[in-house]
DNA sequence: CTTGACAATGGACAATTGTTCACCTATAAA
DNA sequence: TTTATAGGTGAACAATTGTCCATTGTCAAG
């Protein structure tokens, strides 16, 4: 992977600038209005710059079809300068307070910025993620690191939820008997742990186990 | 929302499929040939109905610049701080014909919700989600029925990926080591299979697990 | 001084692509 | 019967858009 002269990288940016805000890709005439070009040559030779130092494909001879060779990861989403409504969404990583709800901004770790338009593929709901730690939960295959996605809610009997003890947020199984007092019970045949609920408070169902890899 | 004809929804199936695969929309003459029309103005009429019921934006005159309204989404649009951006991820289930380029849009029979950080996969295009048959992977702790992220790219050594085997679909580690020829590996200790590379098509590297509970 | 890269101009051309007009066939409701 | 809607054919048109020609200039390396 070679290197981009600063108006490649330009070039580069606008157009995956523009393809996520616009849901589509800009045309030649596009980027060169853009950067004032005064010939679409201009970003014909950058494109082709680009093509052969294969960050960028297309399509010969079709209109908006650019494909980027994103190295493997771009950290972090390029915030457009002239962004119009901007919503910004905490990023809550290590919760050991406990729930996200009493979570002083300090326990914020980051913030992902995400505008209004592309905001529109993806669902936000009430659901936010908690990574584990511990290994109170291998028997139900759920490991030290693992994400699991929690929505908050009642427990019913079996479900997995994530509870606050000594003010530290763990993931147990939720078990209640009807005509018994519920309970809460490790997932670890070397934990036999029980925990009464009472002045438990259960923060939510855990609805899917996300392991990076 | 009008309810859609058959027809208007496969249309829109297709552009939406379109775009998911190749990372840019379809032109018209594109979905005429899809679906076998002999007319470009086929494709117009179905356009404007489903335009007129709101479930598509395009920007007249331009090439391949769709906008797909889904109807999805928040009753709440409150961005509660405990929220977690989550993306949609489509999941191609039994895919034992292929790949997913080989895929029909009926392919897609299901949508898989996960937080975006835990998963690590930016570039919410082109990742698609498999579910695990079998049990060759107990030993990575992935289980059968167990979701697993995929993003298509080349492998490194190391790396669970997603193979074709006999017409199907399997998730394998790739070992290669420096000088010799790269090789497939089931992570079960009563599975010691390894296959050779060749001629097998590997589809894409996982990238995460995710188990629905 | 020459060579090669990078950057850009200006104009012309051709292909892709969106758009429209006229007309046809069903089917179901009024 | 008439009317409306969904679905489609066929051909022509115009706009958008990708492509290529010849030229100019800068700047650093050989």
């Amino acid at each position: 992977m070679k290197d981009l002269t600063t108006r490649q990288q330009e070039i580069l940016t606008f157009i995956e600038h523009h393809e996520w805000r616009n849901g589509y890709w800009p045309s030649i005439r596009e980027i060169q209005e853009k950067f004032g070009f005064k010939s679409t040559n201009a970003v014909m030779g950058h494109l082709r710059a680009l093509e052969k130092k294969e960050v960028l494909e297309r399509i010969a001879g079709q209109a908006r079809t650019f494909r980027i060779n994103r190295p493997d990861m771009p950290e972090e989403p390029v915030m457009p300068d002239d962004a119009t409504e901007v919503v910004d969404i905490p990023v809550m990583g290590d919760i050991a307070a406990g729930y996200p709800d009493r979570v002083e901004p300090a326990g914020e770790i980051g913030r992902l910025q995400v505008d209004i338009q592309s905001a529109g593929f993806s669902s936000r709901r009430r659901t936010f993620a908690l990574q584990v730690r511990g290994e109170s939960m291998v028997d139900a295959e759920i490991y030290d690191g693992d994400m699991v996605v929690i929505e908050p809610r009642d427990a019913r009997d079996g479900d997995i939820v994530a509870a606050l003890i000594d003010g530290e947020t763990t993931l147990k199984r939720y078990i209640q008997k009807p005509g018994e007092p519920p309970y809460l019970k490790a997932e670890n045949k070397f934990y036999p742990e029980l925990y009464p609920v009472t002045e438990l408070c259960v923060q939510g169902v855990a609805k899917a186990v996300v392991r990076s890899l």
